[in-house]
RNA sequence: GCCAAGGUGGCGGAGUGGCUACGCGGUUGACUGCAGAUCAACUACAUCCCGGUUCGAAUCCGGGCCUUGGCUCCA
């Protein structure tokens, strides 16, 4: 398989350090609100990418955090006279919730950073133990000044970016911050350098080195957090004792549009995922989602939902017959899968599957896509079908449409193949 | 200002040198108890602009224009 890293700007041979395994970490939510399209993009590109290295019989750990200690939170619980805790709690559970109505069911282990404090701070206590951090008035501070590898994976020059963050108790303005020395309210913990709060940063690489170590296969997130995220974290593992790299396929995920715009929740145009979901099944969500690549931006517009809606349908349409294997449709589904997970490639193999009738590949890709292809058969509903075709050969057409009116009301999709 | 991604037919969206996916839409026909669906064929003046390399470029190189995003929390 080959995947683009961020890192190398390329395109490269996937290259697990354990030859069948795969380790995986995808930055999850800060769960201080209900997720919207924009994150059910993201989520399902990794699922996607999970479910097909599992196909291909790789071993895969695939562990997501949960953000539940953030300004965001501590803000939300207070406007709404709430606990850290319940709020958080609350929108963990939500986002499950919807990660499951979205047939997202990939994630090995969940890693809430509030369970995580001790693997924190002594991550933060080596740190400074190495050098590369100091403890100031108002935290414990990175020194991005010890750190040559500094802007590699975004791209920037360091000396010529311009932080927006005035803060005299640090050294340089661009440090970032790892433990934050204040009280702030029941999230806050002990720590040697005074009671606080872990940022941002610190949970992630104290998450992934505890089940993972220092190096693994595949970071993965959206294209936002490529700075000052990533970043950060790179810094902080790689200087822990120097392996590098600590990741090398940095997978990120293209912007979800909303008439142009990146849907976020911060411009307050975001969609979210129940309200889609009252609107389309998830079917036809992944569908959509994956209709496009996973690294270019997408736009979300009814009509292009619409449209995907129909598209499925259309193969769920003509997948009747089982006429076989259809070599050439299989392999084409897996190359488009190999390169880069070129899931519109993939889809369009999957039209073929379906035309040429390899029902077989149509369930057994479907599961990879987390998409249905088959129209569903259950038992009382294919007894209804063969009385109204029973009906109709004998042209009792009264009948045979006034059953089909009634399925059509209920919901049910039905059509009739000419006598 | 710096950095990044991107500009492909009516629309969505693939494609890193030649033969240009796939879907939606549109047209015509076939089939059909009706509705729908399906099948077949066609459609589509498409590759942001200007140069360059090449026998040949959407694809490579240079310049420009435009869009979005990052540089503060963000999937």
């Amino acid at each position: 398989m080959e995947l683009y890293s961020t890192l190398s700007r390329s395109v490269e041979p996937f290259v697990t350090l354990n030859p069948d395994r795969v380790s995986l970490f995808v930055c999850g939510p800060t769960v201080y609100d209900y997720s919207h399209l924009g994150h059910a993009r993201t989520y399902v590109a990794f699922d996607v990418l999970v479910k097909y290295l599992r196909w291909t019989g790789k071993e895969v750990f695939y562990l997501q955090n949960i953000t539940d200690v953030d300004d965001k939170i501590i803000n939300r619980a207070k406007e709404e006279g709430v606990s850290q805790n319940a709020l958080s709690r609350k929108f963990e559970n939500e986002y499950l919730r919807d990660m499951q109505s979205l047939g997202i069911n990939a994630v090995s282990y969940y890693a809430r950073a509030t369970t995580h404090i001790p693997e924190i701070i002594d991550q933060v206590e080596r740190l400074i133990a190495r050098g590369v951090a100091y403890v100031s008035e108002t935290g414990v501070y990175f020194n991005v000044d010890t750190f040559e590898r500094n802007g590699e994976l975004s791209g920037q020059d360091g000396t010529k970016r311009v932080s927006r963050v005035s803060d005299t108790s640090k050294n340089n303005p661009l440090d970032f911050v790892l433990w934050k020395i204040g009280e702030y309210g029941e999230y806050t913990w002990d720590s040697p350098w005074g009671r606080g709060r872990p940022g941002w940063h610190i949970e992630d690489t104290a998450i992934s080195e505890k089940y993972f170590g220092q190096q693994y296969d595949i970071h993965g997130g959206g294209l936002d957090l490529i700075f000052p995220h990533h970043e950060a974290e790179i810094a902080q593992m790689e200087s822990l004792e120097g392996k590098h790299p600590m990741v090398k396929y940095w997978l990120h995920t293209g912007f979800l549009t909303v008439k142009g715009e990146k849907m976020s929740k911060s411009l307050g145009n975001f969609i979210t995922i129940r309200d889609a979901l009252r609107t389309w099944n998830k079917d036809v969500l992944r569908y959509f989602i994956l209709l496009s690549h996973y690294r270019s931006p997408l736009q979300a517009t009814d009509e292009g939902i619409a449209n995907a809606a129909k598209a499925l349908e259309h193969i769920r349409a003509v997948a009747k017959k089982d006429t076989g294997v259809n070599r050439e449709g299989r392999k084409a589904f897996t190359d488009a899968m190999e390169s880069d997970l070129n899931t519109p490639m993939a889809l369009a193999a999957i039209q073929a599957l379906a035309t040429s009738g390899d029902i077989g590949a149509l369930k057994e890709f479907g599961e990879i896509l987390g998409i249905n292809f088959l129209r569903e058969t259950s038992a009382p509903l294919s007894v209804l079908q063969d009385i109204r075709a029973e009906l109709r050969a004998r042209k009792q057409f009264d009948v045979a449409d006034l059953i089909r009116e009634r399925m059509v009301a209920a919901g049910i999709n039905i059509t009739d193949a000419p006598l």
